[in-house]
DNA sequence: AACGCGGGGAC
DNA sequence: GTCCCAGCGTT
């Protein structure tokens, strides 16, 4: 009997994955429904998120905005610190408008296809696909990072993923495996291979369910794939913030929506001088991000007189509060532990 | 095509 | 320290 080219028979890993997917598949919240707006908001979480990250996010986020109405009708200082500690703040931002336009645009009712679903704020191909396949059974591959990993090992190739062609390059792989029925099933069990079995370090070959259909483990390559060109580099930061205080007060102001930490609350960054006499100390936080190692100075500026504090955030347009108070408020992960610090003291 | 955008976990 | 995560918007 001539042996089938196991290279080839692509639809059967896709209906290997199927079939380990339905012994396999993790426990997770958003998996007991399929609420498209549930899923949406699930899937605009994770972006760039651990799910361990994201998971309590999730949680939270839908039960206090269990609808698209309600979140569309929510402030979004509120809808932000939901999203406190999770970054991408933007995401957040483009959730709330994309709700409103839910509302506006198709009558309060969530879109049900990959092209209606992509019109959304803050929604691109990858979240389209995953909300359509999931909730309406749309046959269109979730293409993201661990689409990417284990393609382009079960292949072996060396196509670098961070060019912007390769998201039509793997669709048309991802196309050459996916199968006609249960696309959303498919679509979860990439991502659960690539989080549990194909993860980028210490991959789990051994219970790999499609091991024997793969061209990277059969030559001894795995880790050598996805070929990724696109270096990151750090660049150093210094911000400087003043801490205006009196008695428990201080002052405050939002961020806009361009830069980092988007409509995120933070501390004046300068004083006019009448002020400057006013400094007791200053203190350097440092903060790490992905591309940025942030050196943030805080001056502490202590004010004993209530009416000039008044006129100073009036003429200024900042915000007083409280520690109590600012727990309303979002703030930047290194502000937040500056002020947990102040005040657990 | 290139870059900006957070925070956290694994190693 | 490095890499990467259920990516997207802007230029």
């Amino acid at each position: 009997m001539k042996k089938k080219n196991k290279y080839t028979d692509f639809l059967n890993i896709g209906l290997k994955l199927l079939k380990w997917y339905d012994l396999n598949a993790r426990d997770l919240p958003w998996r007991k429904t399929k609420n498209p707006y549930h899923i949406w908001v699930c899937e605009i979480v994770l972006q760039q998120t651990r799910v361990e990250q994201g998971k309590n996010h999730y949680l939270n986020f839908v039960e206090r905005f269990p609808t698209v109405e309600s979140l569309s009708s929510a402030e979004i200082d509120e809808v932000l610190l939901y999203w406190k500690g999770l970054g991408y703040y933007s995401r957040a931002i483009n959730l709330h408008k994309a709700a409103q336009q839910v509302m506006e645009d198709f009558g309060g009712t969530f879109p049900d296809s990959f092209s209606e679903i992509l019109k959304l704020k803050g929604v691109g191909k990858y979240t389209a696909a995953a909300v359509s396949s999931i909730c309406f059974e749309e046959k269109v591959p979730a293409i993201d990072g661990n689409f990417y990993r284990v393609l382009s090992r079960v292949f072996a190739d060396d196509f670098d993923v961070s060019s912007p062609k390769a998201y039509a390059y793997f669709y048309e792989l991802a196309l050459l495996i996916m199968p006609e029925e249960n696309p959303g099933n498919f679509n979860q069990a990439i991502m659960d291979l690539g989080s549990e079995i194909c993860k980028p370090k210490n991959p789990q070959c051994e219970i790999c369910p499609i091991q024997e259909n793969c061209l990277a483990y059969e030559t001894g390559k795995v880790l050598e794939f996805p070929v990724k060109s696109k270096k990151v580099k750090a660049v150093d930061l210094k911000l400087h913030y003043y801490y205006i205080m009196y008695e428990d007060k201080f002052l405050i102001k939002q961020r806009d929506d361009s830069f980092i930490w988007k409509k995120l609350y933070d501390f004046p960054e300068s004083i006019s001088q009448e002020l400057e006499n006013f400094v007791v100390e200053e203190k350097t936080v440092y903060h790490k991000l992905t591309h940025k190692n942030l050196e943030i100075s805080i001056s502490k500026v202590i004010l004993q007189d209530k009416t000039s504090f008044e006129k100073y955030a009036q003429k200024h347009q900042l915000q007083i509060t409280d520690y109590e108070n600012s727990h309303q408020k979002s703030f930047p992960k290194p502000l937040e532990n500056y002020l947990k610090k102040t005040f657990e003291n």
